[in-house]
DNA sequence: TGCTGATTAGACTAAATGGTCAACAATTTG
DNA sequence: CAAATTGTTGACCATTTAGTCTAATCAGCA
């Protein structure tokens, strides 16, 4: 059930169905997709998903965990790097989400924003599994933020200031960005975001020293 | 059509829609409700519905328009009254959008944040006409922190910055902070923004001179 | 009182949707 | 090849849903 260990009909037809959810819940919302949406983005019938998932909730729990495990989790290992420099860090990573949201705006004429969030917001008062992993991911993704704010103080990168505090503004900003910019279908705001998060910031003038 | 201009009969059943529609698209979600959970919850039936409108989405609208002009503005013209100091205006509001949201959690044990902003991210990329109402909205607004910020500006009560900037910083992390709040249901969020929004400002330390 | 237009009730239709099932196909192992 | 295991198919059912239509009600006015 979990893995072909050594026989049976192979398939791709799962991961077919986790990307074409994602993609689907991403371009229009969550509520207005179905299963049938789903199987026909990602050319499988339904007994087929029937198969693999038990409802389109099911499905997006893996989706996400998926999402996480192939996508995020290595690319923000790659620009949370502790041989960057903290600030640095934070700046690599809006420019990789300025570079990829453009991306999907220049291919479909419009900004999708946070998969997750829009997700999350839709999903966290009805459906408590999906939500949970939401926030679970939201919990893994924060801890990168974090530690590149300690980081930063540490060094002296950046004035003293309440880490805890720090992180969750950093994060709301960044959410708050890419929310307004998908709702107002503009790239423009995306791009500001790596000054914006600065000015937050505030970094120290000069100081790029290493403890 | 518009109004009873002398004759026949009276109804609240108009704005019992439209209330009901807004309840439950921000308790759940715009995409997880139908024409007839709306119905029920107003108490209305669903001829009734297709008298005064003509789709979900054609409800949705009127019901935006209708919370602007009988809720959030008249609030918005008294926290942001000229008589008041531009940073106290924020503080203000940030503090009824706390008490709101509190209000909300207690009576239903969810937060349930911002309605428009959690209907705009849903309904963007899919319905022009609601997509638009709701960026006009956030427009109308704005507005409100645009004078703030300046008025703050010229009355030295914060650092120099560039005001445009400041606003759109200011909305997003105010807008990031509650859709936070919504997906992780945590109201101590919300408490803490007037503290985060403060801290971006930079008020000047004694400084609350008038010009 | 009875007229007039606004509003309501609720039955009805067609389509969309979630979900099931048993037969069929591919692939590996013995 | 045959069994065992995994994946696929498409028909099928019950329910939900958006949307329509007609007859009935109601409020104010002449």
């Amino acid at each position: 059930m979990v893995n072909n260990l050594g026989m049976g009909r192979t398939s791709d037809a799962k991961e077919r169905l986790m990307a074409a959810a994602l993609d689907l819940s991403w371009e229009q919302s969550y509520g207005a997709i179905t299963i049938d949406d789903i199987c026909q983005r990602a050319g499988v019938k339904k007994g087929s998903f029937y198969y693999f998932f038990d409802s389109k909730s099911d499905l997006a729990v893996a989706a996400l965990e998926h999402l996480w495990v192939h996508e995020w989790k290595p690319a923000l290992d790659a620009q949370f790097s502790s041989s960057v420099e903290p600030l640095r860090r934070l700046t690599d990573y809006l420019e990789s989400v300025f570079a990829k949201q453009s991306a999907a705006h220049f291919k479909g004429g419009k900004i999708l924003g946070c998969p997750i969030c829009c997700l999350g917001s839709e999903v966290t008062t009805q459906d408590e599994k999906l939500g949970a992993k939401v926030r679970e991911i939201f919990g893994r993704k924060r801890r990168y933020f974090e530690s590149a704010i300690r980081d930063a103080l540490a060094e002296g990168a950046i004035e003293p200031c309440d880490p805890a505090e720090k992180v969750a503004s950093l994060a709301a900003l960044i959410e708050g960005v890419i929310l307004q910019s998908r709702i107002m279908n503009d790239p423009q705001l995306i791009g500001r975001l790596p000054s914006m998060i600065l000015d937050l910031l505030r970094p120290k003038a000069l100081a790029t020293a290493k403890a």
